[in-house]
RNA sequence: GGUACCAUAGCUCAGUAGGUAGAGCAACGGACUGAAAAUCCGUGUGUCCCUGGUUCGAUUCCGGGUGGUACCA
C-alpha cells in the first residue's frame, strides 16, 4: 500500500466478534478526534441492539458514530451500497479530521471499502426469489445444471457445495442477461486514502469465556424478549443471525431454552473463528491486543 | 459395610472372538465480490483409569487397587 503524507487515513479497527472492538474503538477515535464508521452488517439495524451487541447510548455519546441502527431489518442492503456509503461518509468527516475509524467485524463489508466491489446492479428481489425456489425445487444439482448452462467460466471456479455462490452468479445472468463472470473484474480499486488495518485479537481460550460472558449478559439484558418481538419475521434475512435463529428455534420448540443458549455460544465462538480465518489474509494488517490502545496509535500514527 | 455394573478423544458413547481404536457433538484448519453474525469445504486431536499376571503380543482375558453409578444394608 503506497503511503502519502498528504492523505487522509483510514483507520480499520476489526477483530473477532466480543473480541472488545468497540471500547478499543471509542478509545482510539477519543484520541485521535476522529467519528466512527460502523462496518458490522447487523448493527446496521436499528430494530436489533442487545443481539448484536451494539453501542450503548452511552457508547454511542462519546464518539458520533456513523451507519448504526441506519436501517430496517426490512430493508435490502448489501457490500456495495455500505462501500459508496461509507465512502461519502469518510470523505465529509476528512475534512474535519485527517482519521476515520472503521469499526467492525464484518469481512466482506471492510474488503468492499478497502479494495472495492465490482459495480453491478442490484438483481430485483422478484428474481432473487424465483432462484431462490429453484434451489428449493431442484437443489444443488438443478444449480449447477443451469449455472453450467449460462456462465461455465464462473461455474468452473465456484465452489459447487454451496448453493449461495451458485444462486448469486444464477440470478445476475437472469437480471442482466450477462454472465456474472463478466461483471467481475477481480481488480483491486486504488483508493485516494492512506488505510491502517488493525486486527484485535485474544487468546482462543479467553474469547470464548468472554463469549459465553456476554451470551449471559444478553440475556440479562432483556435477549429473549428482543428475539420475542421479531420473531413474526423471523424469515428476513437480518434475522439469520446467531443468537436469534436459536431463540427462534426455541420458541418452535426444536429444543430447550438451555440448549438454545448453549447453542448461541457455540455459534458465536464458530464464527469468531470465520472472522479470524478472514483477517488472516490481511498482508497489511497489524495485530494487536484490544488493550494495546498506545502501540495502537503508535502504529497508527507511523 | 455388602453385591452388581461401569471406567476408551474435550463430552456422550461404540468397538477390538488378544495384533495399540471410531462415531456424533465440541474443537481445529480453510474458502468466500451484493443474504456475510450468511453460506460452504476439510481434519481424529487418545498413557483405551492404575497395577500385577497369563501371552510372542493385553485397551481387550484374570487378580488387586482407585474412582463412579445402582441396589441391599
Amino acid at each position: 500500500m503506497r503511503e502519502n503524507s498528504d492523505r487522509k487515513t483510514l483507520v480499520i479497527l476489526t477483530g473477532p466478534t466480543a473480541v472488545g472492538k468497540t471500547e478499543t474503538s471509542i478509545s482510539i477515535a477519543r484520541q485521535l478526534g476522529a467519528e466512527i464508521i460502523s462496518a458490522d452488517a447487523r448493527q446496521f439495524y436499528r430494530e436489533l441492539t442487545i443481539g448484536t451487541a451494539a453501542p450503548t447510548p452511552e457508547e454511542l455519546n462519546l464518539v458520533k458514530h456513523h451507519l448504526v441502527g441506519h436501517l430496517s431489518i426490512h430493508d435490502y442492503y448489501n457490500a456495495s451500497h455500505f462501500e459508496q456509503q461509507a465512502i461519502e461518509i469518510a470523505d465529509r468527516l476528512w475534512k474535519k479530521s485527517d482519521y476515520v475509524v472503521v469499526t467492525g467485524g464484518s469481512g466482506l463489508y471492510i474488503d468492499a471499502l478497502c479494495f472495492g466491489i465490482d459495480p453491478m446492479p442490484d438483481v430485483p428481489g422478484q428474481i432473487r426469489a424465483e432462484v431462490k425456489i429453484l434451489y428449493q425445487l431442484k437443489g444443488l444439482e438443478g444449480l449447477r445444471d443451469e449455472l453450467k448452462n449460462c456462465d461455465p467460466g464462473y461455474f468452473a471456479i465456484v465452489d459447487q457445495s454451496n448453493p449461495n455462490r451458485m444462486m448469486r452468479g444464477i440470478e445476475m445472468f437472469r437480471a442482466t442477461g450477462k454472465p456474472f463472470s463478466m461483471w467481475r473484474s477481480n481488480s483491486t480499486t486504488e483508493r485516494p486514502f492512506n488505510i491502517k488495518t488493525i486486527v484485535l485479537n485474544r487468546p482462543r481460550a479467553e474469547l470464548a469465556l468472554r463469549i459465553g460472558q456476554r451470551t449471559s449478559a444478553m440475556v440479562q439484558q432483556g435477549l429473549i424478549e428482543e428475539a420475542l418481538a421479531y420473531y413474526p419475521h423471523r424469515h428476513l434475512n437480518a434475522l439469520n443471525t446467531v443468537g436469534f435463529k436459536e431463540l427462534f428455534d426455541w420458541l418452535a420448540n426444536r429444543y430447550d431454552l438451555a440448549t438454545a443458549l448453549e447453542k448461541i455460544a457455540t455459534n458465536t465462538r464458530r464464527y469468531a473463528k470465520r472472522q479470524i480465518t478472514w483477517f488472516k489474509k490481511y498482508e497489511d494488517a497489524k495485530w494487536f491486543l484490544p488493550a494495546e490502545t498506545n502501540q495502537i496509535l503508535q502504529f497508527i500514527r507511523s
